[in-house]
This record gives structure tokens, sequence and C-alpha cells, in this order.
DNA sequence: TATATTTGACCCAA
DNA sequence: TTGGGTCAAATATA
């Protein structure tokens, strides 16, 4: 939808962040055979330059969408936007706040810790969207018929990039998971792309120190490189890089933030119709990645979301 | 048995 | 009229 209102800048766009991850991909590829510690750390400083300006670029796209959100409808003002209408009535959910976060999944970590917001939601829906591959998944929280709380997320899976996840707020916490989760979880109340852009961050940061601390205590302990135990497990964005042979998932458990488990469906066919979901195949999988086409670069198997 | 998920049907804004 | 969003009955799971 928004796609469309500004097609050239957004096919712009996504051709700059294929590039930019293509860039990684190939410097991921050098990191995996450079044998020097001096040159991993270089190629590491060039995986995390090609992600920031990625995620720059995709965070910029998101701001776009945020303030399309924030005018959509005829907002009065746009310098309101960081005074959310705190008065929530069921009658105007268009007065409530929305906001939308970028997440790209992490292996290592499993899709629904990637997707975890430290709130709980219960899915009340799944829909196929015009245009879109994958079904876009409607939750609520769980509190909302004990306590009344009106929040609500849509989980979409980006058509180029299906690590990718766009996920749409609406509606603040007004259960006692915000108290708790507010002051471990900033996510609900700072600028969403700009806290995304940082856990995201963080994370190939983290993967990427885990490595040097990998490496250093194997090369403490004066083990061969090439005997590191399955160091790219422990990388999952190196992993992500591999070329999108995402052959790598195989110990990847998936639980939700409920308590249950997730199932990844895959709807019969990878094209969505326009009607509402009818997917009858539902697959529960251990891993969506079981079946991600490698022979495709973004499309192929893996129909479904989560 | 309680709770969560799935999915066809319905509502409503554009 | 269309399509996104939600409802609610049926079904699954713990």
């Amino acid at each position: 939808m928004e796609k469309k209102s500004s097609n050239g800048d957004w096919e712009k766009m996504k051709r700059e962040i294929n590039e930019l991850m293509t860039e990684g991909r190939d410097y991921a590829h050098q990191f995996r055979s450079a044998s020097s510690q001096e040159t991993r750390e270089h190629l590491a400083k060039k995986i995390l330059e090609s992600y920031h300006k990625s995620l720059t670029i995709m965070n910029y796209s998101g701001e776009q969408d945020s303030s399309h959100a924030h005018d959509g409808g005829g907002s009065p003002k746009s310098d309101d936007s960081d005074q959310e209408p705190l008065v929530i009535t069921k009658s105007s959910k268009k007065s409530m706040p929305k906001w939308t976060r970028k997440v790209i999944i992490t292996p290592g970590a499993g899709i629904d810790r990637t997707l975890e917001d430290g709130f709980s939601w219960r899915k009340y829906g799944q829909k196929d969207i015009l245009g879109a591959k994958f079904p876009r998944g409607y939750f609520r929280c769980t509190y909302r018929k004990s306590q009344g709380c009106e929040a609500t997320k849509h989980v979409q899976r980006s058509d180029e990039n299906q690590m990718l996840f766009e996920i749409s707020y609406r509606g603040k916490h007004s259960c006692s998971q915000a108290a708790n989760v507010g002051s471990t979880i900033p996510a609900q109340n700072l600028e969403p792309n700009q806290t995304q852009e940082h856990e995201n961050l963080d994370i190939v940061k983290e993967s990427l120190d885990n490595y040097n601390h990998e490496a250093h205590l194997h090369h403490n302990l004066h083990y061969p490189m090439s005997s590191t135990p399955n160091l790219e497990s422990n990388n999952p964005y190196m992993l992500q890089m591999r070329d999108h042979n995402m052959d790598f998932f195989g110990s990847t458990s998936f639980s939700s933030d409920l308590g249950t488990n997730i199932n990844y469906n895959f709807p019969a066919s990878g094209s969505a119709s326009h009607s509402t979901s009818n997917s009858p195949s539902t697959i529960p999988l251990e891993s969506p990645f079981d079946s991600y086409d490698p022979n495709h670069p973004y499309g192929g198997g893996f129909g479904g979301f989560y």
C-alpha cells in the first residue's frame, strides 16, 4: 500500500539494500575463509557497516511509514507525534498510537525470540494480503479480556527478504505487563525504528563478539581454527549471510512467548489469494527454514510466516 | 477442562 | 465493490 505511493523511492531503497546485503554476504564469505585475526576483524567491521547502512535505509523507510500512520486520516498536527493520544476509545481505533517495527530473524535465537517483545500476545486471525506473498498475522494482548488491554499487533513477513518481519503495533498496553515489561523492553515507549536499529546492531555485534570470544578462547587453548566447534552456529548473522543457504536450523527450537509452540504455516500454494486465508495444509514444523529453497534468492519455500 | 489457534464469515472504511 | 481487520465457532493442545 505505502509502497505504491512512492514506488520510485521504494525501488531505489530496495536496490540499495540489496546491494548492501550482497556486499555484506560477500564479506561474510571472505570472513569464513580468512585465516588471520586481523583480516577477520577488518571483515567483521565491513559486515557491520553493511548492516548499519541497510538498517539506516530501512529505518528511513520505516519512518515514512510511521509518519503516514500518524497522518493517516488527517491527523491534526504532526508535532504532536510524541504526545500520543492517551484517551483510547473502542470507537476510534484510528486515534490509537501506531508504529511499525522491522525485525530480522536471528536464526540462532529462534524466530519467536527474535520477534519477542516481552508481551504476551494471542493470535486472533490470519489473512492473506493482496500483493503480499505471506499472510498477515493478527495478535492482541493476552490480557484483553481480563484487563481490557487494547494493544494489538500485526505481523507481516517481507516479500523481499523472508528474514525480515514488519510488526505493526497499535494501541498501548494498559495491562499489568506494561509496568513489568516497560522497564526492560523500551520498544513500546521509544521511537520504534531507532530502537530496532540498535537492537539489530546489538545482535550483530553480540554475534561477532561471541565469535571473537570463541576464537580467542580456542586460540588460547591452542585449538586449530579449523577445529573450532561450529563457528557459524554461534554467529547467526554469519549464517544468515551464507549465500541464502539456510541449512543451519536443524537444532533451532521455537517455543512462543506464551509458552506454547508456534506453528509455521505453509499455504498450499506459494501465491496468496486475496480471500481470507484458507490454508488447510497447516504444517506444524519445528523449524520454518527446513523447507527454505536454497536455489531461490528470496522466494521459494517457507510459504507462511510463522 | 481451560486455554490457545485456526479459519470462514462478517463488518466497515476507502 | 474491494480488501483489511475482527469475530467467533470449531478444533487442537496441555
